[in-house]
DNA sequence: CCATAAAATATTGTCAACAATATTGATTTG
DNA sequence: CAAATCAATATTGTTGACAATATTTTATGG
């Protein structure tokens, strides 16, 4: 055997890229950091080529900000960009739904069905615990906005906005103070599609991304206010 | 002066890129092309380092598809691909447009309504002219855009989608065969945002890209059915 | 002591060479 | 003659060195 898990077929720039984006999503790269080239290229131990590769493509997610000739950044949503963030998502996950009611398989819908007993079971069980609950309902979503069928809407909200959404899920737990809702509308949404009532999946979906919204905007202006 | 127009203080990487990108929105490479490292270097005059840079953010910006280690090519949106960005254009423009109601200042408006003017008495001059009619129409739809005051949903809209939308727009023009009515549909959408009525506004505009979107679908599939 | 200017340092931008991988074409064999 | 294998070629991946630019530190003058 190996005496590292390094028998990957990808390439450097791939593997850190991922690493990187990893680190930044999870935390462990904090927002707002200064991040440069010899410094990461020494910690990861390849040379500065496949790491400003790495650096260009988590530019284009989105997820690193970066100025020519001074250097790159951590991004860093201020609580205005968050809320902003609920918006693109509101129209991109409601016309998702929507097309899901239109087109999604019957076996996925069971599967959607399945995915909130099991996720309603747990909760029962371990009453609350943020990072399960976040987890499973970012699940949700991603199912549904891939039964939507279009691709181009699967890019971009699964290839780069959810990075950001759950970058920021770490800091504030989103949904964590109205789970026993969040579920009552998780269960709605899956009906209105399963009736293949477009209009009506459309509807509660774009409610339920505002009723998050609204949520993590009360939260966070009482944190502003007590930090003052 | 200088004999060439090579005193920009921007990167190398940053000129071939818009260089490349204009190529490829303008149709100089054409769809479907594949483009190789040494090869575009030699064309831009400059080093593989930077061009690759060039490839990698036009790959962000899904201008470009890569396979590693195989090869990189322009590309080339099927049908059904150029149908589901209208309906992610619908969905995000949408939005845009209610945002727009809520809070676009009033001198963008008279803006708008200026721009609007302009475009029909250029149009009840040259009939018909395709380019600076599609040219004018995606110039309303930035203005909207970038009136909602969402910076993420300008950033996706304007930084990506649009140049996908200007390439094919190059190829197949989309309003044309209904400009009258395309434009009665962009009075009643300033209108509905003038009136701040946010509800109809979104709607108008959701309604407007349907309508053109049904439009590309029915020309090119009678294209489609020609060409069998 | 503070502000400004100049030197030193660090970081990004660019290049050319080498290594690894994939594609293409030729050769051999059934 | 066709298919498969192997060699030749081209392309991508990676590296380290050098150049250009920005940042920081130090020195100098008010």
């Amino acid at each position: 055997m190996n005496e590292e898990a390094t028998l990957d077929s990808r390439t450097l720039a791939d593997r850190v890229f991922e690493e990187l984006q990893d680190a930044i999503v999870t935390g462990g790269i904090a927002p707002g950091t200064k991040i440069t080239e010899p410094g990461l290229a020494k910690e990861y131990g390849i040379s500065r080529g496949p790491l400003r590769e790495a650096m260009r493509r988590l530019e284009g997610r989105h997820l690193v900000t970066r100025i020519p000739h001074v250097g790159a950044r951590v991004v860093s949503l201020s609580l205005d960009e968050l809320l902003e963030l609920y918006e693109v998502r509101e129209a991109m996950e409601g016309m998702a739904c929507r097309l899901a009611a239109r087109q999604m398989p019957q076996d996925e819908i069971d599967g959607l069905k399945a995915l909130l007993e099991k996720h309603e079971n747990q909760a029962e069980l371990q009453q609350n615990l943020a990072y399960y609950q976040k987890e499973g309902d970012l699940d949700f979503h991603y199912r549904i906005v891939n039964g939507s069928g279009n691709r181009k809407l699967s890019e971009l909200l699964c290839g780069e906005l959810y990075y950001l959404v759950r970058m920021y899920r770490y800091r504030f737990s989103a949904t964590s103070g109205r789970p026993k809702r969040a579920f009552q509308e998780h269960y709605r949404i899956v009906d209105a599609i399963e009736q293949r009532d477009e209009e009506l999946a459309e509807m509660l979906m774009r409610r339920h991304i505002r009723a998050s919204r609204d949520n993590v905007e009360q939260r966070l202006r009482e944190q502003q206010a007590l930090s003052r």
